[in-house]
DNA sequence: GCGATCGTACGAAAGCTTTCGTACTCTAGT
DNA sequence: ACTAGAGTACGAAAGCTTTCGTACGATCGC
């Protein structure tokens, strides 16, 4: 439902966002080599996930392909909203301001912010 | 030590944050009443997260006394670099980006917001 | 001095994730 | 037809948090 994944969890998700609808093979194989664990492992995980209902499986093949449930942008928008809420009272801007002046951004991402802090002052225009 | 703390374990943190030392029964009283459960159980939090690092105690009076072991903000960019690296492939500014689209903040923080813009883009200036 | 109250410590239960080993099934190759 | 390999399902273990109940000691009021 809306339960937030965890860790290893939102690692598969990336993974099925990058490369799309995926066997457990191909998500196993395209985890990043470092903290990748056993075949099963990541099989079980894939299954929870479905259970919990982060990502949706489709069973009609022998090899079962799985998809991420929810689009990247939203589960990212949510695990934002979530540290939003849990750690800095709600402030977006608060969080934002941690998360510019922690490390070094590329010219044309500082300047995408920037963007789109005119459009917040001039539009009162609505999130997304 | 570097451990993440859970949900309820950074409610008790930000109690002490804003409260200062304090005892279990003081740290109790001033959870939000809502999600607030039994004494023992906030005792027993605050216990593992002794030892854990995250507060430390001093046990010189009968009611020990609690301390939050690292400041507000260093944890808030543990948070924050947490996130940025677990969800946004490292980059603060597409964090930043979310944090900002998704609600509306005040005039003043989004000033406070295109301030820091300004300094990283002139300065090249140290994060913090 | 005694009982009520406040405090800590402890342990157990429920429920979760992560990690595998193992068992079973299906399929493809020879 | 039979074996090897790929795939899923299952269950167990370890380790975690959260939640309390209960036990036990200290302290305070009377």
């Amino acid at each position: 439902m809306t339960h937030r994944p965890t860790d290893a969890q939102l690692a598969i998700l990336s993974v099925l966002w990058r490369i799309g609808p995926a066997t457990v093979r191909q998500v196993h194989e395209s985890l990043p080599a470092e903290g990748r664990r056993g075949y099963t492992t990541t099989l079980k995980l894939m299954q929870i996930m479905a259970e919990k209902g982060h990502v949706e499986r489709d069973e009609s093949e022998r090899s079962h392909v799985y998809s991420a449930a929810t689009t990247e942008k939203k589960m990212k928008d949510r695990l934002v909203a979530d540290l939003m809420e849990k750690a800095f009272d709600g402030s977006g801007a608060q969080l934002a301001l941690r998360a510019l002046s922690n490390k070094r951004a590329t010219k044309a991402e500082l300047d995408e912010v920037r963007e789109l802090l005119d459009e917040l002052e001039r539009g009162r225009r609505k999130g997304r």
